[in-house]
DNA sequence: ATGAAGGCCTGAGGGC
DNA sequence: TGCCCTCAGGCCTTCA
């Protein structure tokens, strides 16, 4: 599932393998994703300088030209590099280079996003805070939640809050800090201590690298092994990893939570 | 302004 | 084997 960990993964592999490559030709072959997929072909000759990390959208940077290519992988989407890859089934785009090789965008759900930067301002305007960022503090936090009586899990899910954090890590951070997923969010009292764990989660997963990315010459594919480390998410009936209680699983706006009713009493 | 709910979309997995 | 149903979830839109 591509939340910020594993986004900044594929953003540091494509750093890796792109930078520097030119476009030669944009093979679009749907129109519609999410959102419609506007005329890409103001790219063609560009030459990738520079990728960023935005939430959880990539934003492809060229050299000597203004605009940027923006992705999303929305659930299911993947990024592919290689060589003469044989076309698979939800291929939507293919970005050819100069050098023979191609980046493919692949999404069987068609959740993500492939834009330009100057047509995405609707995508990044309500946007939140980095959590790795200064502004994302107990002052900050403090206000936003100060009026707010949705339950926690579900505030820290919306990205006009604090972005990056998805249905998993929003689970994990909440059981790192003992605090119960139904507390209201205004009345969650060790706001320090959940940044702390939002960042400690995302950053563990990013350290064992949660790749969507599949390297051509490794087709065994890279795969993430932070799911091997969940305390609690997916974990219905498992043993708490830190009392022996049984794991629940709850629905809130519609997605699954998981929580240990033993050990996460705080609000 | 807040928040609940619906919708997009396909594949995996369970039940029969 | 195969059909049908449910679930997965990012995030936008709609409605209360």
């Amino acid at each position: 599932m591509p939340e910020l960990p594993e986004v900044e993964t594929v953003r540091a592999e494509l750093e890796l393998h792109i930078t520097g490559k030119t476009i030669s030709e944009i093979d679009k072959r749907r129109d519609n994703i999410r959102i419609a997929i506007p005329d890409l072909s103001v790219l063609h000759g560009k030459k990738i300088s520079r990728i960023e990390r935005r939430a959880k959208y990539l934003i492809i940077h060229f050299a000597k030209y203004n605009d940027a290519l923006v992705i999303h992988l929305g659930m299911s989407g993947k990024i592919l590099l290689g060589t003469g890859l044989a076309r698979k089934n939800h291929d939507h785009v293919i970005f050819h280079f100069t050098d023979n090789s191609e980046m493919v965008f692949n999404d069987a759900r068609r959740f993500g996003v492939v834009t330009l930067l100057s047509q995405s301002a609707k995508l990044f305007n309500h946007l939140g805070p980095e959590p790795f960022s200064d502004e994302f503090n107990f002052a900050y936090l403090n206000k936003s939640l100060k009026n707010r009586k949705t339950p926690i899990k579900v505030a820290i899910l919306d990205q006009a809050l604090v972005v990056g954090v998805g249905n998993i890590y929003a689970s994990e951070a909440l059981f790192r800090s003992r605090i119960n997923p139904k507390t209201p969010a205004n009345k969650v009292r060790e706001l320090s201590g959940l940044i702390k764990n939002i960042r400690a989660v995302l950053q563990d997963s990013i350290d064992a690298g949660g790749s969507t990315l599949r390297d051509y010459r490794q087709t065994s594919g890279r795969i993430g092994k932070f799911q091997h480390k969940f305390d609690v998410y997916g974990k219905t009936n498992k043993p708490c990893p830190r009392c022996g209680t049984l794991i629940t699983q709850i629905t809130q706006a519609g997605r699954s939570t998981f929580y240990c009713q033993n050990c996460q009493k705080q609000g």
